[in-house]
DNA sequence: ACAGATTATGTTAACGCTAACGGCCTTTGG
DNA sequence: CCAAAGGCCGTTAGCGTTAACATAATCTGT
């Protein structure tokens, strides 16, 4: 077995490929990063070197030098949660030919932790920043208002952002799903969800669902809250819970699709006249869940337009240098599935 | 209502907080590096000034001078696996508290885009590489192998790593579950997979499954292939296709769960006798699917645990103490769920 | 009280690259 | 045939930080 020859090189630098090749350091520089004048004889023989070498560019010195970096910022609170890398593929696709590259940041919806993961990636001087949701601790607020570059919080424009804001309004989305579920005639309603206080969104739906009800002369019959575990089999636990304690709802109303998919397999096995005796509705319209028996009713939340949006923006600006704070709401969709009645 | 001072400043360097404080840079460099000897005294000052400016180190001029990166590269196919995530998870936390971060590309199962974002990372100097799979672009090798930092190839032990390896032996798990399957007297097999040529741990688990059925003196009898779409669908869909070209199998194996959980219910709804007439089997071991009817019979990659192991290998806390080339192969467990018969 | 250790701070020189500019050489047009 | 323009390539001076060494101030034990 040959054993290939112990490392014991320095790393290559510039001058390296700049003495195989020989011509100065910045003539290697600039047929590196296709910039400025080069002929193409001397292109060649660079690119030979450099390869031949196998040579990777210090982007850590280029960067110091330059000022510029070509890295976008990106912080969520799950990598788990299936909505979010939706818009990680949005934010993705869009850079792809920008030149920008994104480096993800997850929070585990922790406001300490999204402070600290924001301080660490604003060390490396990115060219933008996309975090999700409009709650920070006050110090990433300020980190954010300093940091001289664009700042794109996503998901949600409930609120008031620091910079540009891309998302729904998630208040709007609960209050539309009421209606949607008043209209078909149900009376009876429960809600499903998470007990995460920092889910401000999935809060922002609730307050904006009882809202709904409210203008129709109803309020939430019951609840029932969980943490953790499999989202499949919280929703169907969580649905016999609520129901044996309320056994005459008429309607469920989950806080995301995943519950909301449990619930639906739940009350299928049991019998249950679904849509016609108990309505379902979820919220996300994950496309992961489309092989179930029936399609659950729920409601698009954009997300892979918000990706690619919030990308416009760092991108666009970062050729523009326009400066300014965009907000820009986008509409979701009702999906209303086989899961609730036909008004 | 005060106005904070319109943003004129240039970016914040140690000299602003080192003049801010009245000591050198140096000093104001060690407070916030928590290294030397400072005084209380100093260190409080220095660090008051630096808050109240809001300074934020740079790390690309700090990662200059020091030739050190606390960057890891974790390079995966995809993030709308399910899996890659949760290897994810596992890496997180056990870099959790070494100081070192993990980064994340995304290769879209495509051997030329690992190439460019393994050489978009190298250029960052990262303290370690972790990528999934053996099967790499003769050039993504040359550039591991010159990279001088450690590298861990996840996932999969089949083959010739470049330095370090942890994963399961795909082969072994696929002829393990055509043991178990014959064991529990099933005959009539087919095979339900991706079409992807790139997912050559898929092919490698389908392999060892075929050997593990010519020991028994069996064949594959049939098999199907998708490509994209929703999983959960996509199961559900070749389901009925393999069965109606197919009527007399008695047994499908999946190349992931997330096809067997679509079959399942299909093969629920249609009222076939699961696990009596026809076994199903899937593989990953996802908990996601945890509220599904019936467990899926499956096999664990041993997801998380590759993930950790994978990063005490480069943050040097392998329990080992080698210093390069450990190959760690772990073993996935057979989860018979209620999708196989008892034998 | 004084050498020697210890603690606290400053000074200097990189780290590897690129912006900015300057110079040479060829081309072009009148 | 000469000036102007442009293509091609080199030189210089940082970018903001830290390693390594130097220096100043304080403490120890005898």
């Amino acid at each position: 077995m040959t054993r290939p020859p112990v490392d014991h090189r320095r790393p290559l630098t510039l001058r390296d490929v700049s003495e195989a090749s020989g011509v100065s350091e910045m003539t290697v520089s600039r047929v590196l990063r296709n910039r400025g004048d080069v002929s193409d004889a001397t292109r060649e023989k660079v690119l030979l070197a450099s390869k031949s070498l196998g040579y990777v560019p210090n982007k850590i010195a280029g960067a110091l030098a330059s000022q510029r970096v070509n890295l976008v910022a990106v912080i969520i609170p799950s990598l788990s949660n299936l909505v979010f890398p939706e818009v990680l593929g949005g934010i993705s696709e869009e850079l792809e030919d920008t030149g920008l590259q994104p480096v993800v940041g997850v929070t585990n919806y922790s406001p300490e932790k999204e402070e600290s993961v924001l301080y660490e990636m604003l060390s490396w001087r990115p060219s933008g920043v996309i975090l999700a949701g409009l709650e920070h601790t006050p110090a990433a607020r300020a980190m954010m208002e300093n940091a001289g570059i664009p700042i794109v919080e996503i998901m949600d424009v409930d609120g008031q952002g620091v910079d540009s804001v891309v998302g729904i309004s998630h208040r709007r989305a609960g209050l539309h799903m009421a209606e949607a579920i008043v209209a078909a005639g149900y009376r009876r309603i429960g809600f499903l969800g998470t007990k995460m206080p920092e889910d401000h969104r999935a809060r922002k739906r609730l307050e904006g669902f009882q809202e709904g009800l409210a203008l129709a002369g109803l309020t939430l019959e019951d609840r029932e809250f969980y943490q953790g575990g499999s989202a499949l089999l919280k929703g169907r636990e969580m649905t016999e819970t609520i129901l044996t304690r309320s056994p005459d709802l008429d309607f469920l109303y989950y806080s995301n699709d995943m519950i909301g998919a449990g619930g639906l397999l739940w009350c299928l096995e049991k019998g249950i006249d679904v849509p016609g005796k108990l309505g379902l509705a979820g919220f996300n319209g994950v496309d992961l869940l489309d092989g179930l028996p029936r399609r659950l009713a729920t409601m698009d939340a954009c997300r892979r337009a918000i990706g690619k949006r919030a990308a416009q923006i760092i991108a666009g600006r970062s050729h523009s240098g326009l400066i300014g704070g965009e907000v820009i709401e986008l509409e979701p969709t009702l999906q209303p599935g086989d899961t609730i009645r036909k008004s």
